[in-house]
DNA sequence: GTCCAGAATTGTCCATGACAAAACTATGGT
DNA sequence: ACCATAGTTTTGTCATGGACAATTCTGGAC
């Protein structure tokens, strides 16, 4: 009934899908029923057994959904169609600028050089130093390594290797501050259900260097929690990272709610890809599209609360 | 229709339960069909609405049959039952003995002094070695907190912290050793659907001392790249860690399956709380259960291939 | 004590219907 | 020409109830 894999590589149950897509099961289900795709065979049980090159395509499909699409619109379009849809959406390409860094990484990713990679980003951290390691390198190398993989260039295992290298390096580095304490207490994490931790290490490189103290608790962390954290370590900043793939829907409410559960004194940021896609403005919350754009927000948080602190003669504790 | 959180705080739907429990909401329908519980509140539309105590007590219930109970027996018992089974089924506690580290770590945790823990980590660390500290100290430190939890006494997002921290300084302390190469090389990661990273960066500090060389992959690898990881990096040695909560099915299945298709010559380890749970055999796969039988078990393989090559007069690349 | 067949338990899948939120579109006012 | 608003289309999630296979349990037979 539901083997992990029926035949070496070659089918995969709706679980299997599931897992492999990100799509879940109803979605899967009710786009075989109105788009008539994917239409999987059926086993002895008249379960669906989704075919690879299927899985691909829907990859593909959810890939460009996370930035936008509607499936309507896409779910017809063939493989390579899709590419290049992808292709265009990412803006016309600047590779002709700076694409040195991103191709020696790439190719080390596909030799599968992982002493060289580990090399080679520390050595480009050590001489461009944290923050504008992350602003200028890890930005586009985030990107070059998406595309590459959307166009097949780059297996998933590769960009494992990348993201766990990513992070070593990134952790690394942040350890070599001094971090007991600092101004201002931040508190870093994701909601539950955003896997992806490779943003909150970014951010956090970009603020410790500027002095201020990052309490982070990993991934999914529970939204009652996430308000018991904040109040418990008296952060405050909250900084929630949020990768293309999270529902705005869920995210929205998440906000709307921690907004209304957290003292007003407690800012509340939101980043990541898929703030690019929220439409609605979320009061008492602000949005960090570009992480380029991080510092200039915590700048901007120290004047106001050293006027307010001004005003009402407090210390800021 | 689909709010994260409905009231504040009160009342969560079907998909807010799923991502709190871990239960799928197939699941969570079933056992109100078939147990009556849980019993959830309908809104205007008709659908569930959970309350916090219903959540409470279903993860309780999901943890104790992560450990083996069947939810048949328990499913009628009070929070407080529950928690009585809990206490038993982890056996007879030998708290007695040294529990001084695991009180004052729990101590830190529950005072939210995250630079005092970082502090504690770090200390305890260099004064036992990595592999001591991995052996004697993480692992009743994970046993006392995951009870303590269940007791109720640490919330979600100090448990957060105290991964967090735990994988930093397992992380600094590895990344001291020389890493770029060594014999047998062992790439380590974990399924897909399979979250928990800190067994991996045990295993990782466990044998990165004894001259191995090890590639990471992070978390959630699907089946179809860690084959082809394996291959492109020619390791000799797979490792996968599963914590309690993963189905023992899908793990079978998949190492079957991936047994298949690496070569004979590739051992495949599979390690963590999951593997206590494993009734039938399975050819091919070391089972590791007790973290403390890692460095035998690399011991093992390399007596075990020193015959070979020397049957066989190759040196080993 | 060990082993096996039948019974009970449990999770996953299926089909279809319904509906609300979000995105898109057209229309009328300034 | 531009913008707001109301209507329409698109899309995801939920509900119900039936089915069934895999696993675990149980009561004998040896």
């Amino acid at each position: 009934m539901h083997n992990l894999i029926e035949n070496p590589g070659l089918l995969l149950n709706i679980s299997g899908v599931e897992r492999e897509t990100g799509l879940s099961k109803d979605v899967l289900r009710m786009w075989e029923r109105r788009y008539g795709f994917p239409k999987p065979g059926r086993d002895d049980n008249g379960e669906r057994q989704y075919m690879v090159e299927e899985v691909a395509k829907l990859r593909a499909i959810k890939r460009l959904m996370d930035v936008g699409s509607r499936p309507g619109k896409i779910i017809h379009s063939s493989l390579g169609e899709l590419s290049a849809l992808a292709e265009a959406r990412t803006g016309p390409r600047r590779d002709v600028i700076a694409p040195a860094i991103e191709r020696d990484i790439l190719t080390l990713l596909q030799t599968h050089d992982a002493p060289g990679l580990q090399h080679a980003l520390a050595n480009m951290l050590m001489r461009q130093g944290l923050q504008k390691f992350v602003l200028e390198t890890i930005t586009p190398l985030n990107r070059a390594v998406g595309e590459a993989w959307m166009r097949g260039d780059l297996q998933v295992f590769e960009e494992h290797l990348y993201t766990e290298q990513m992070q070593i390096a990134l952790r690394a580095a942040i350890n070599a501050f001094p971090r007991q304490s600092g101004s201002p207490r931040v508190l870093l994490t994701t909601f539950p259900g955003e896997q992806h931790g490779l943003g909150l290490l970014m951010v956090e490189a970009l603020l410790v260097p500027e002095g201020t103290q990052c309490i982070s608790l990993g991934v999914q962390t529970p939204l009652e929690d996430l308000r018991r954290a904040a109040l418990a370590h008296k952060v405050h900043l909250v900084a929630l990272s949020f990768s293309a793939a999270f529902p705005v829907r869920q995210a929205s409410d998440g906000l709307a709610m921690l907004r209304r559960q957290l003292p007003q004194t407690m800012t509340l940021w939101a980043g990541g890809e898929m703030t690019r896609r929220v439409r609605k403005t979320l009061p008492g919350v602000v949005l960090i599209p570009d992480i380029a754009a991080t510092i200039g927000a915590l700048k901007s948080w120290r004047t106001h609360w050293a006027q307010v602190s001004q005003y009402l003669g407090t210390a800021d504790r």
